[in-house]
DNA sequence: AACCTTCATGTGATTTTATAACATGACGAG
DNA sequence: CTCGTCATGTTATAAAATCACATGAAGGTT
């Protein structure tokens, strides 16, 4: 499982909400809901872009621009900033990827498909990544916001600690 | 009001929760809480760390790193990247300012003095930020975290959005 | 087919944000 | 006084993101 020689390791790919499953199939799940929605919204899925999600889905953690830039050079694209930023912001746009703003990286969507508010469980250990919903707009901060006429476009919700692996690993 | 000739912008020093305020008091009373706990917690208050507060309070808004900079050389202090870093590291450390991650900026802290899990609305247009009060660890996220074994130590709450008084100029 | 429009990609240069590494200086404890 | 600790200052560099402009592919119109 996850053996694909692609320079993208093994190791960490084995995690999804910090628990083991099928890779494989799952970044073939990942991959064709995106290219339904995008068939089904008329969205251009082009191979840099379609690149770009395959390597997060791969990888299944958050990767920086940089590092989504050097496969991309392997692979044969071009190597320049830009096209990495606008890929990530193309699928980012679209909710198949989400920015970490704690970590300057991306991950790719686990529920893509849904509309949703995604929240983040960040591992500050191995920066493992794993995706929950929240309605922060539905608790004391919408609350807040009502009261202060502010009105919520989007919210960034990111929890950073320690996964159950990295808190077995410091026990033993 | 918020006549201070500090090179410090007076228009936006006129909000707080997107509100009009006393603001001088305001940047005295916020002075005095962090003087107090770092009096009560034996925490160096130095003179830069005490001006970057001071133009954070004063400023009422999030300043970037680089713009903090420019107002520490104005001061005779020094002016390359760490100075500010360091103050600012100092400062949000100890829970004084907040860093806004959407932004890459810092703003004082509205309420310090009691320890707390800040949420922030920001203002797409005019990028003022306000700071709220959020529990995410006690809603689904909290929840989430439980039943994947995460162990939350801490969280980032930012909800992006419209003011009110932007939302008026939109509309008029 | 030829043309045009639109959007995506490629590239070079630059800006913005942040840290590393190391020297100097202040200050209290012994 | 002097040692250890912590804060500051400075040089240099790394990391993240954007600007500006040229090229190229895809679809629609005539």
């Amino acid at each position: 499982m996850t053996s694909k020689a692609d320079g993208i390791s093994a190791e960490t790919a084995s995690l999804i909400g910090f628990e083991k499953h099928d890779h494989d199939a799952c970044v073939a799940e990942g991959l064709a809901a995106v290219e339904a929605r995008c068939a089904a919204e008329g969205l251009r899925l082009t191979p840099v872009r379609r690149k770009v999600l395959e390597f997060l889905l791969q990888e299944h953690r958050a990767l920086g621009a940089y590092a989504i830039l050097d496969l991309l050079r392997d692979e044969g694209f071009g190597s320049q900033p830009p096209v990495a930023y606008r890929a990530l912001d193309f699928l980012a746009e679209h909710g198949f990827v989400h920015k970490i703003e704690r970590l300057n990286a991306f991950v790719a969507c686990s529920h893509p498909g849904e509309t949703h508010s995604p929240a983040f469980m960040i591992c500050r250990l191995c920066d493992a990544v794993a995706e929950a919903q929240s309605m922060p707009a539905k608790g004391a901060l919408g609350t807040a916001a009502r009261a202060a006429g502010f009105h919520i476009e989007k919210t960034v919700v990111e929890a950073e600690g320690v996964c159950p692996s990295c808190a077995d690993k410091a026990n033993a």
